[in-house]
DNA sequence: CCTCCTCGTGGAATCGATTACAAAGAGGAT
DNA sequence: ATCCTCTTTGTAATCGATTCCACGAGGAGG
């Protein structure tokens, strides 16, 4: 591939002068320009981002790893980094967790020897070394939608509030007379996992409604646990009568483990879900769940973690959820207010 | 962060030392390499991939440009992909093209800029100049999934043949007396958007079924499109009994638009899809879908470049896809054979 | 004791860019 | 003609690694 070398030889000048043409550096005559230019065109010359990313040690690149890209919340937060970074002039490298931690840290690794600019990281865990180790090395970093409480001064945090949501989502159970409410967490190392809880019961509280341990399922986000944890409630001498899912794809596992036992929704049991999907409207039945701005939430973890890389103050966001209804709790569909 | 020049300073060795002990070269002390190791230690250091992919012209990366993340099937390749990457020491940088050839454009660009030792792409369109261009610049490339005719001898695929599911298929819905099928295709421009409807075609003339040019919908492998087509059948003064959808996001679009009619799967019409992916099992009804064995084919895909940037002899892989029936043409559920 | 090898190590070139600094040339003021 | 300034260009250092080559020490063989 031809360097900057065969540019110069090719336009006659020095090297100096064709990486002053390529960086739009003013002192350069016209009449130089343009031939430099012919060459670079007729050469099809690139500039290797790699030489340049050494040299002026930016690559404007930005790490992003999420809990797993299988569930759709995150492909569709990923879509939305890349969007925006890219319109940025920013490059993402998106890195996979599968929501285990040591996969988690082989990502920040990598990420980190290939010296990206920024991070941008939602937490599988509550914090290894590692991610310590990152936000001290001086890499700017952003958390987005999950989070590790304790390093908050240094790491601005991106993220939804459901409280409300989740208020509404009670509320909307509690006015189909559903009065035994149960909800299916996710793991108590992430922030998300036990916010939603802490949201459930305390919205549950105001309605005067208990939530025994018995009605706490404990999953990890993933189907197969949602189901595991649906089969827990089935199993109970008083099962609940509505069932919130802390994400989608445990609301999925659950939905299947109701159906295998012959069971519906919403006659013999309401289910709801966190995190709204478009396959949730095809369902059987559609499923009422709570919507978080995904796109919002994503271009806003870009902006603030570009902030970041460019020396400016990078403000935490937090945007508000939603509850979509639709036909999983028994209500005709239609949302509220 | 520490550069390898003063690991060797505290080791009290020269830098190509340290460079020897991280590589592993034989030609060194162990009281020597204990010492590198025990700075390496001390300082937390990490070799700089920038600089090293700079000196050895490679970046350990390959690039992976799909057309569509937010498309289930695709991000499952995209996993597949990473993870066999991952398990043989490269990393994976994934470009969304979202149908759009000049984003997969813009991709391939910064890719190739990046040095990425090979390419791995699923082709939006008929074959843009720059991948042609990408082509002759030498950098190992494989299609997957898609590819464009005429660069065959340079460029490997990775593929999957549905013929033998789609015969399948026809014979499933001519059983269950369906006789007037129609398909939803993807766009002509790419390989899979023509294969499945030639295979279909194929498939129904060896059973004696015309495929009238009417009953040939065409989509663009986008939910809306899928929609916008089931609506042109059912306008037609003789709809199909049976509609086959090139890929899942337009069965989805399908769906909804005989749902928004008020009629019934698979009492009014029967429905399937190419592309079978886990929300299939949760629609109203579950949909009959021709599966491909992804996760192979990403693993094909990744095994196919590394030999080609390794420097052997990279094979084309075909893979089979296959039916599996549901309920959304009429049958109960089960599968063939 | 001298020569030749082998082993371990350091010096320095190199990859392809950016950029500080120097220098050359043009043009104007005196 | 001389000096100064400004514009345009080139030379060379630099980023952080890898790797070729040379060199010194030590052992083996004569």
């Amino acid at each position: 591939m031809a360097s900057i070398k065969d540019v110069a030889s090719r336009a006659g000048v020095s090297v100096a002068t064709v990486s002053r043409v390529l960086n739009d550096h003013p002192a350069v005559r016209p009449d130089t320009r343009t031939r430099v230019l012919e060459a670079v065109a007729e050469l099809g010359y690139r500039p290797n981002a790699v030489a340049r990313s050494l040299r002026t040690d930016q690559t404007r690149t930005l790490g992003l790893v999420i809990s797993d890209v299988l569930n759709p919340f995150f492909t569709e937060l990923a879509r939305s980094v890349e969007d925006e970074a890219r319109a940025l002039g920013y490059s993402v490298i998106i890195g996979n967790a599968d929501e285990r931690p040591e996969q988690q840290d082989h990502h920040i690794r990598t990420l980190l020897d290939r010296r990206i600019d920024g991070l941008l990281v939602s937490p599988t865990d509550g914090g290894s070394p590692l991610i310590l180790d990152a936000v001290r090395s001086g890499t700017p970093m952003v958390f987005v939608d999950r989070w590790i409480p304790g390093i908050g001064n240094d790491v601005p945090v991106v993220r939804t509030d459901g409280c409300d949501a989740v208020r509404d989502l009670v509320a909307h159970l509690h006015g189909l007379d559903h009065r035994r409410l149960a909800i299916i967490a996710g793991p108590a190392a992430t922030t998300t996992g036990r916010e939603r809880v802490r949201a459930f019961r305390e919205a549950l509280a105001a309605f005067g409604l208990p939530l025994p341990d018995e009605y706490i399922g404990q999953g990890d986000f993933q189907a197969d646990s949602g189901r595991r944890a649906m089969a827990r409630f089935l199993d109970l001498p008083v099962p609940p009568d509505a069932v919130f899912a802390a994400d989608n794809l445990m609301a999925l596992g659950a939905m299947d483990e109701i159906r295998a036992r012959g069971l519906r929704v919403p006659d013999d049991i309401a289910l709801a879900a966190f995190d709204d999907i478009p396959w949730f409207l095809h369902t059987d039945p559609p499923i009422t769940a709570i919507a978080q701005p995904t796109g919002e939430l994503g271009r806003a973890a870009v902006r603030s973690l570009i902030d970041r890389v460019e020396g400016r103050p990078a403000p935490s966001v937090t945007v508000s959820a939603r509850l979509v209804v639709r036909r999983s709790c028994g209500a005709s569909e239609g949302s509220p207010r």
